[in-house]
DNA sequence: ATATTTTTTGAGTGATCATTCAAGGTAATG
DNA sequence: CATTACCTTGAATGATCACTCAAAAAATAT
C-alpha cells in the first residue's frame, strides 16, 4: 500500500487561501492544481470532485475560527475584555493588503442560490459561533438578555466584515462598535 | 435607423434577479438569454459584454434601493420611526422564499479579489447609503454622534442582510436590532 | 418607393471548465 | 523477489464558457 505522498493539512491551507479569496465559481481546479503542486488525478482521488475540497476547506476555517473565539474568550481577564479583543482582531485584520471578509460569510451569500451543502454548512457553522457567544454570554447575564446581545454580537461580527473592504475605516469601525456595543468595556483594553 | 426592439428596463430587471441571485461568476450569458429572450448579438451590442450588462443592472439596483430609502424615510413622521421602517422592511424581506440578500453587498463580496471596477462600484454605492443616512442623521444629531451612529447603522444593516438566511430568525433580528439600537423609537411604530 | 442605417439572428469560435482513466510508479506484505 | 494495493501522472473528454460576425430583417430618411 502505497501512502499519500502530499500533505493534506497543507492542501488544506492552500486551498482555503484560493478558494477564500476568489469563492467557489471564480476559483478554477487548474488554479487549485497550480495553487497545490497536486496533479488532477490526485486531487479527485482524495477529495472527490471540487465540492469536496473546498468543504473540506472550509471545515477546516471554521474549526480554526471557532478555535480561535473559544481561545481569546477563555484567557481574556473577563468575557467583556474577550469580546472586545476578538472585534479588534477583527478590525485589524481588515487593515491588511488582502483583506477576505470571512469565508464562512462568503459562502453563505455566494452559494444560498444553489441551496446547497456548502451553503448549508457554512450557515450551520455561523450559527454555531452565535451558539458559542450565547453560551458564554449566560454566565454572566440571563437567558434573554444573552440571546438578545448575542444576535446583536452576529449582526456585529457581520457588519464589520462587509463594512472592513472600506479603506482606512479601521476608526470609523471602532466608534461604530462603541456606539451599538455599549456594554462593552472598550476603554480597559488598553 | 432601426430602434431596439427589446425594452430596456425590462431586460435590465430580468438581469438584476438573475444576477442577484447568482452573482456574476455563477451566472452565465446563456442564461441571460434564456431570462431576456435576447440572443446574444442583441446583448453584445447593446451591453458589450458581461460586464457591462451587469454594471446597468447593479446600477439600476443601487438607485432603486438608494431613493427606497430616501422615500421611506422623507415620509415616515420622524427620523427615527423611518429607520425602524426600514429596518422592520429589510427583516420583512429575509422571510420570503428566495432571499437573495443585497445585490450590493453580494457583489462587494464576491468581486473583492480581482479588484475589478464592479467592486468599487458595488462599495461607492453602499457608502452613499452611509453618506445618506449620515446626512438625516445630521439634521437630529451633531456631526460625531451622527458619524458614529451611520456606521452602526452600516453595521446592522450589513447584520441583517447576513443573518436574514437564517430561517424564522425574523423575532431574534428584531430584538438583536432593538440591542444593538435603542436610540430608535422601535415601539412607537405599531 | 428606394436608399440608408441599425438591429436581430443563431450558428460558430477558440478557450477554459470539471472531471476521467489507463499507464506507470511506489511502498508495504508474503 | 514477487505480489498486492494504492498513488501519481498528465493527456484527453465532452460540456460549457464568453463572445463574434456575416447575413437577414426592420425601421427611418430621402
Amino acid at each position: 500500500m502505497a501512502k499519500a505522498q502530499f500533505d493534506r493539512k497543507e492542501v488544506i491551507d492552500k486551498s482555503i487561501g484560493l478558494f477564500w479569496q476568489n469563492g467557489f465559481s471564480a476559483s478554477s481546479m487548474q488554479q487549485v492544481v497550480r495553487t497545490t503542486g497536486l496533479k488532477p488525478g490526485s486531487i479527485y482521488l482524495a477529495f472527490g470532485n471540487k465540492e469536496g475540497l473546498f468543504r473540506e476547506a472550509l471545515e477546516a476555517y471554521a474549526q480554526k475560527s471557532i478555535e480561535r473565539i473559544r481561545n481569546v474568550l477563555d484567557t481574556a481577564p473577563s468575557l467583556g475584555e474577550g469580546l472586545c479583543r476578538l472585534f479588534e482582531a477583527v478590525v485589524q485584520e481588515s487593515t491588511k493588503e488582502n483583506y477576505c471578509s470571512c469565508f464562512l460569510i462568503k459562502t453563505r451569500l455566494e452559494l444560498a442560490a444553489e441551496g446547497g451543502a456548502l451553503h448549508e454548512f457554512a450557515s450551520a457553522k455561523l450559527n454555531e459561533v452565535e451558539d458559542l457567544l450565547r453560551s458564554y454570554l449566560e454566565k454572566k447575564f440571563d437567558k434573554t438578555v444573552s440571546r438578545q446581545r448575542a444576535v446583536s454580537l452576529m449582526f456585529h461580527i457581520f457588519g464589520v466584515r462587509v463594512y472592513g473592504y472600506q479603506k482606512d475605516s479601521a476608526e470609523h469601525m471602532r466608534q461604530g462598535l462603541r456606539e451599538g456595543l455599549p456594554w462593552l468595556p472598550w476603554d480597559l483594553d488598553a
